[in-house]
RNA sequence: GGGCGUUUAGCUCAGUUGGCUAGAGCAACUCGUUUACACCGAGUAGGCCGGGGGUUCGAGUCCCUCAACGCCCACCA
């Protein structure tokens, strides 16, 4: 280099350091306001006609703060965003949180019980709701500070929470339309219910657990009856076997017989039922439809008597007898105790494998019971007005399960990667109607108000005295299954609403697919009469480097913000991108994103080469390449292309990989250091081609890369000393 | 009990419609400080592509089968 007045920035002498830098670049986009396509489109960035691209956050929950899921999930949305919106397409991506109702109140109440030794009933519902709000803002506060120091590009001016005022009053609309359509209704059938969290969950929300318990066989007068809950067995009165099998050929349906029972002598009645499995124990079993699914639809088929025998607390009611009262658990033991004493028991078998189901939030054991709430229907059929669903008309009868099933046949949305269409198609065929009041406070309360006999269902209450709301809350899937248009304005007629729903992108964790995936589909379906997205995203979950689920118990986690600090955001979103196919879980491993740390410093190093070596440079005009720079401008525009086409197909994890690969080992390795002899030797046009070569590389590798690396790309792109735009964020992709 | 996924170098993974003399990164080993970078460069070694069978001129790639690991679903009392 001669001696000259122009200098590279003195912070390209040293190594780069992303702790220096990041959050001001944060700001620097934040201030430009280019994360609203509004704005975009007001600075001539964006033509105002342009086709749109627009993402909803998957809205985490507002019960503490993010893990490596969580920045996988912002990392994949912040790179397809950012390459969008410098395609020039009106880019939208709308944060949010969501109450989270369960998760959030069940985490507060424990937190309040250690702390106080009170439970929600101490506190009340008024104050206990205002500590959930309390917690749940400064979750919110921590979870939106953790989401911006990944670098995700989030409109912040349409920032919303599930349970603010706009998105209350488009869950209250949803329900008054699917109300008025008949598809949700109040009925009394078998539920799930959650002794422990004291509320109803729906069949979702379950969580079978595999156990090993005691397996008894009772005498039942002259049959063998097997079971593992024999606490629940006070009230069966029925005796239940195949109409088939040969052995009980002498007993006829609705024959009674006279025996000896736990607490004395009973009639019991001979019920004849294909449900029964004949291979299974005796091929005979007793029913106790009031907590258990299948004897429930044994019972209806034949209009039995059904019998409640467990509280909701889990203690057994005055039909037990001496054992009123007592919870189940510790009456168990007792009860065999005196059959055995009766000669009544059989046999034990000590090691019984069996599924119990939990519930997913609180681990409580589930138990059946008949209870009165509110369900939508999924096979009622209804007119979908004004739809804009391929194959179906407006007016045309149709069914959430059908409309769901359709919209996905069709194409009209698209499963990434396609197995999980099978799971979803399965899933709506399995489904039962979907229980959506819960027992909990925290939450959207059930917009239905009662006086006597009558039954209002609104927005408000209605006029008069005397009307009781109901007081029951909606499951927070609800909610979020209204996600795409909530946030868009819905019910109101908006300009978001017409300008970005359907939405382009829905990326989430494959697990979640049926929670929210399918809901949204459903809420859209209905509401909307359209699809809520084109294509859905499903990643998988970060695993630690043995491939073990991140969990607290097996202290394997690995916090986002302590990568961010010790290795850059960049760092920890390319480790999270790369190697991390559609729908494959991530072994994420501490050198891996250390490993990336070197590249960002590599991509800087290449910067205060090129600098250093075009500071005198004219770089204004294209010079006539030389046949060997012609060749490498050529191999970059193929590079661009097949990124370009990767990200088209939402292979991010192999564009990341060839940006990654290009830069480093082509850009670096070959072309940097064959230019070492030709700025040295070379005649003055080999000279100022090569000058213009490097220049053009380094931009538009800082282009490619920028939506995998933005923090790193923009601090450089800010000191170049000639570009096309002043925020690498905004500036045009590289086209061929 | 159904279904899905994974199995390719020591580790993490690419390998699209069959053409591979099988690649990359990290780790290992050898050498190297010349206009960026030691958070570096050049190079070396390392693979019956889980086992078996089949289709084909040709299979890591398609079909069958077995195995291991992982995941999802399921109201066998």
């Amino acid at each position: 280099m001669s001696d000259t007045n122009k200098h590279i920035p003195e912070k390209f002498l040293s190594a780069y350091n992303p702790k220096e830098s990041e959050d001001a670049i944060y700001k620097l986009w934040e201030n430009s306001g280019y994360f609203n396509p509004d704005t975009c489109i007001e600075k001539k960035i964006t033509d105002a006609d342009a086709e749109h691209f627009s993402i909803v956050l998957p809205p985490p929950n507002v019960t503490g703060t993010l893990h490596m899921g969580h920045a996988s999930m912002l990392s994949v949305e912040d790179i397809l965003v950012r390459y969008n919106r410098m395609l020039g397409k009106r880019t939208l991506w709308i944060p949010g949180t969501d109450h989270a109702a369960i998760a959030t109140q069940s985490k507060v109440e424990k937190e309040i019980y250690k702390k106080e030794k009170k439970s929600r009933y101490d506190l009340g519902r008024e104050e206990l709701l205002k500590r959930i709000g309390e917690f749940a803002q400064e979750s919110h506060d921590t979870i939106v500070n953790q989401v911006k120091k990944i670098g995700a590009s989030l409109d912040w001016s349409r920032e919303a929470f599930t349970l603010d005022t706009q998105r209350t009053k488009a869950v209250y609309t949803a329900f008054k339309n699917m109300y008025d359509a008949g598809l949700i209704y109040q009925g009394g059938r078998t539920v799930n219910w959650d002794p422990k969290g004291q509320t109803v969950i729906s069949d979702d929300e379950i969580v079978y657990k595999e156990m090993t318990d005691k397996f008894y066989t009772f005498k039942y007068g002259p049959f063998e009856i097997g079971t593992a809950r024999p606490e629940t067995k006070f009230g069966d009165k029925y005796v239940v076997m195949h109409p088939d099998d040969k052995r009980y050929e002498q007993y006829k349906h609705g024959q009674q017989i006279d025996l000896e029972w736990i607490n004395g002598p009973i009639t019991a009645t001979i019920i004849k039922d294909e449900a029964i499995d004949m291979e299974f124990g005796t091929g005979v079993m007793t029913i106790t439809p009031w907590h258990s699914a299948i004897d429930f639809e044994i019972a209806q088929r034949h209009g039995l008597d059904v019998e409640q025998v467990i509280d909701k607390y889990g203690k057994l009611l005055p039909i037990a007898g001496e054992f009123e009262g007592q919870k189940i658990s510790v009456a168990r033991d007792a009860i065999v105790e005196k059959l055995k004493e009766k000669g009544l028991l059989v046999s034990v078998d000590e090691n019984y494998v069996h599924n119990v189901a939990t519930a997913e939030r609180t681990g409580g054991m589930i138990e059946p019971q008949i209870m009165k709430q509110w369900f939508i229907d999924t096979n009622k059929e209804f007119a979908l007005s004004d739809s804009k669903i391929d194959g179906i008309q407006s007016g045309e009868t149709t069914t959430l399960k059908k409309l769901m099933r359709h919209v996905v046949e069709t194409k009209q949305i698209n499963i990434l990667p396609s197995r999980f269409e099978k799971d979803y198609y399965r899933w709506i065929d399995n489904l039962r109607p979907w229980c959506i009041s819960r027992q909990i406070w925290y939450g959207h309360r059930i917009p239905v108000w009662y006086k006597g006999d009558e039954v209002f269902v609104g927005l408000e209450a209605p006029e008069g005295d005397g009307w009781e709301q109901d007081p029951d809350t909606l499951d927070t899937w609800f909610s979020s299954g209204l996600w795409t248009f909530s946030t868009l304005g819905w019910p109101d007629d908006t300009a978001d609403l017409r300008n970005y729903h359907p939405t382009t992108v829905l990326e989430t964790g494959y697990d979640i697919l049926f929670f929210w995936v399918a809901r949204m589909i459903l809420m859209s379906g209905f509401n909307m009469g359209s699809i809520p997205f084109k294509n859905v995203y499903l990643h998988g979950l970060v695993r630690d480097e043995k491939g073990k689920k991140m969990s607290k118990s097996l202290g394997n986690i690995i916090d986002p913000l302590d990568m961010i600090e010790k290795y850059g955001a960049d760092a920890a979103r390319l480790s999270l991108i790369i190697g991390a196919a559609v729908g494959n879980d991530l072994k994420l491993s501490e050198h891996r994103i250390k490993g990336y740390k070197h590249f960002a410093n590599k991509i800087w190093n290449i910067t205060r080469f090129v600098l250093e070596n075009t500071l005198e440079a004219d770089l204004s005009e294209n010079p006539t390449l030389t046949t060997e720079d012609e060749k490498h401008q050529k191999a970059l525009d193929e590079v661009v292309a097949h990124i370009t086409d990767s990200i088209e197909h939402f292979r991010i994890d192999i564009a990341a990989d060839e940006v990654y690969h290009y830069i480093w080992h082509e850009f670096a390795d070959k072309i940097l250091e064959e230019s070492k002899p030709i700025l040295q030797n070379g005649t003055p046009k080999e000279v100022q081609s090569r000058q213009w070569l490097l220049y053009h590389i380094l931009t538009t590798s800082l282009k490619l890369l920028h939506p995998f690396m933005p923090f790193v790309t923009e601090e450089i792109w800010q000191s170049l000393p000639q570009k096309d735009t002043d925020i690498l964020m905004v500036a045009k992709w590289p086209r061929v």
